[in-house]
DNA sequence: TCTGGGGTCCTAGGACCC
DNA sequence: TCTGGGGTCCTAGGACCC
């Protein structure tokens, strides 16, 4: 590389505009310029919310609160519909990779993108028709920003959202002069990795905008917050410190539910804790992962100061790293005898596996029972669960005749993904 | 009477993200 | 009556060892 043609890097962050909102307009064209809000499962609390919306609920406000807000000002509510919004993800994804061949997907509404060796492509004018083809192709809009640094492009997208007449949807942050302004705008609580408890201390010293947040010193920093704190400050001098991150397997999977009503009888949480195993066993093999722990909790209503509160928790080291729902079910159940109290009423419970590896591994261990037909049937359990829907076979410690219901009083129909029926299998 | 110091490993919990 | 779910990384402090 030669001195005088220097390769700047860049990142870009493209971001869905609330995106879960916006997945359930796209078949309702009425709904657009209305408040719409999407609820977390159970119907418990908002996780999405349209910009008329949001002047109005707070983000993670209990519904049940909020219901006379809602019919005062016409809200538009839907339960969550997660297949539906994975899905249009998917679509998004893969426009968005076609722009890039470096890319990582943040989260199901969010990618970051590196930009090498771009030099001679106007990144707004390329990112701008990127935004264009996909509200097209998917009718999902976006917002894109652009910087040195992923924590200046997440900043340039914050910029690029809340200036959407003059940016348009796109910002890119690639000069000093307009890095400096930007850092004299943004309050320090919007710098992504500070959060609400760190913001508020900064708050108190009087550190308002991200423009005087970097003018404390490393040492400071590192004392009071952390190295982390420290690395976001050189992020927003313009230094690279994270990259993209590839995919890697999960280091821990877990499924844990809080329940519509609540939970005293053991044989009820017995059943949902095997249910929550078997589901988590599926996650495992999917990744193709086993674990070594498993951890079981439940939980009473930690909202309601009035009841007896109690909460158990157990990690129990399995034999051999595995990844069948029969093994971790009878590990879990174990588990669960072991925290559960008689008379309280349980709210959340759930199931955690940690210390994975890749399943492949065991094999290598002679002392490890080849567990053969464990594997067969495991393969099979998913592939018919694959095909038929989620969760359909059951194995012994589910109750075949009860099936858990989540309350989704105002769910919109799964146009994209929908299964015609539900279908039994007998055997 | 005297009451070290440094290293490692592990775990619980804090803080953050979407 | 009704308050989500699933992750990551880091740190402090205890246990243990020499």
């Amino acid at each position: 590389m030669s001195k005088n043609h220097v390769h700047k890097t860049l990142y870009g962050l493209a971001d869905a505009n609330n995106f879960y909102v916006s997945c359930e307009r796209l078949f309702r064209p009425g709904l657009n310029g209305k408040p719409v809000v999407v609820l977390s499962n159970n119907d418990g609390c908002v996780i999405s919310r349209s910009n008329e919306a949001k002047p109005l609920i707070p983000m993670g406000a209990p519904a049940f609160q909020y219901e006379e807000i809602f019919r005062k000002h016409g809200v538009e509510v839907f339960s969550a519909n997660f297949a539906l919004y994975g899905d249009l993800s998917t679509r998004m994804m893969n426009i968005i990779g076609r722009y890039t061949p470096d890319m990582e997907i943040y989260s199901i509404d969010e990618a970051f993108l590196k930009f090498d060796g771009f030099e001679n492509i106007p990144l707004e004018e390329y990112m701008s028709g990127m935004k264009k083809e996909i509200f097209r192709a998917i009718g999902i809009p976006l917002t894109i920003g652009i910087g040195p640094t992923k924590t200046l492009a997440k900043a340039a997208a914050r910029i690029a959202k809340k200036f959407p007449g003059r940016t348009r949807g796109v910002y890119l942050l690639d000069t000093p002069e307009k890095i400096d302004k930007a850092l004299r705008w943004l309050p320090v609580g919007d710098i992504h990795g500070i959060g609400r408890r760190i913001s508020a201390k900064l708050l108190q010293m009087n550190v308002q905008k991200a423009s005087d947040f970097i003018k404390l010193s490393d040492s400071f920093l590192r004392k009071r917050f952390g190295i982390q704190v420290v690395r976001i400050k050189h992020e927003l001098k313009g230094n690279a410190v994270f990259d993209l991150e590839m995919p890697q397997p999960r280091q821990r999977i877990a499924t844990t539910r809080t329940f519509a009503g609540h939970i005293r009888d053991f044989d009820e949480m017995r059943e949902r804790i095997a249910t929550f195993t078997s589901v988590t066993a599926a996650k495992l093999r999917k990744q193709k992962s086993a674990c070594n722990f498993i951890t079981v909790f439940i939980r009473t209503n930690r909202h309601r100061q009035d009841l007896k509160q109690y909460a158990g928790s157990i990690t129990l080291k399995t034999d051999y790293p595995t990844d069948s729902s029969i093994e971790l079910s009878k590990l879990a159940l174990t588990g669960l005898r072991k925290i559960w109290r008689n008379g309280y009423d349980y709210k959340k419970a759930g199931i955690l596996v940690s210390e994975l590896v890749p399943a492949g591994e065991r094999q290598l261990n002679l002392f490890v029972p080849t567990d053969e037909r464990h594997h067969r049937l495991m393969n099979v359990i998913d592939r018919l669960n694959l095909r038929y829907g989620h969760n359909l076979l059951k194995l012994g410690g589910q109750d075949p005749q009860r099936t858990w219901k989540m309350k989704q009083a105002r769910l919109s129909p799964a146009y994209t993904t929908r299964l015609t029926d539900i279908i039994k299998v007998y055997t």
